[in-house]
DNA sequence: GTAACTGCAAAAACTTTGCTGAGTT
DNA sequence: AACTCAGCAAAGTTTTTGCAGTTAC
């Protein structure tokens, strides 16, 4: 029986999810569950429709508007966040922990960062009534490919 | 005569643009210039739409086809960021100078935030090709009304 | 059994596009 | 004069909504 600290990951978010629902009265259906987990397990940072083609297949009735919905429920419970997405459509990311985003500013990817030393960074104190929870650093620029199409100028 | 810093600032921002768009080998057009006085004034982010709704009084003939590329043609010079907005529509920010931002997770308004600590913190060096070019902090919470709406549980 | 939720289809909101006449250099 | 651009209207996307039947508790 394989446990891997990525499973066991998985089971903690998940079981967290299952709680906060009971706590917030809400109905655990088998959809919330798909989408969250397929979301929990997404490397990337899918739109809507892209966990949509996801989740479909093992769930062939599921329809757009539910994912609309259920992303919308778990923003609002802090477990998903939206992020600075452009062009297209919104794209969501379930990991929570703290971690920075290298977006570029010509192809607007958005590429997850881990950095410790960015990671130590804490909210200032003095914030005027705003209750800081996280923080997280986005550091604009160009990535590797669009740095390279640049170059010819 | 009055000569605020502010009023220098425009002036010197304005100039800049004027000067960009001769580079680029763009037209110098009184939409664009107005489109783009009236973010640099802005204190908030506006949307499309309330760029639209501000602009227009001086200029009746505009169209928000226009607007929408003028904000296209502005982020691809980099004079103009697109921030992390939710739910309606896409946000924008002629404020280029390093500023933070504070989010609510709950009602999604984006203040400024300015702090010369924050603004020391350097681009980590080993980005794996990509170019950094500013770093960007997001501060997540509750702003001060949604954090007294929320003390009710 | 009751409250909450999904799926569907239709509507709304937001954004992009093609074209033509007008403006800028 | 050449090139770029604004305005218009139409098309394309993305997101939201209302409702009826279904599911979770």
């Amino acid at each position: 029986m394989k446990s891997s600290p990525e499973a066991a990951y998985l089971e903690a978010r998940l079981s967290e999810f299952m709680d906060r629902c009971r706590e917030a009265g809400m109905n655990l259906t088998p959809q919330r569950l798909a989408i969250y987990r397929s979301l929990i397990e997404a490397k990337d940072h899918p739109s809507p429709e892209a966990l949509f083609d996801r989740v479909r297949p093992g769930m062939p009735t599921l329809s757009l508007a539910t994912i609309y919905k259920t992303l919308d429920t778990l923003a609002g419970m802090g477990l998903v966040t939206e992020l600075p997405a452009r062009g297209d459509a919104k794209r969501y990311d379930a990991n929570m922990e703290p971690h920075h985003h290298l977006v570029c500013t010509q192809c607007n990817k958005v590429a997850d960062y881990h950095d410790a030393q960015l990671d130590g960074i804490a909210p200032p104190k003095n914030l005027g009534g705003f209750r800081a929870r996280q923080v997280n650093v986005h550091i604009h620029g160009l990535c590797a490919e669009c740095a390279r199409t640049e170059k010819t100028h």
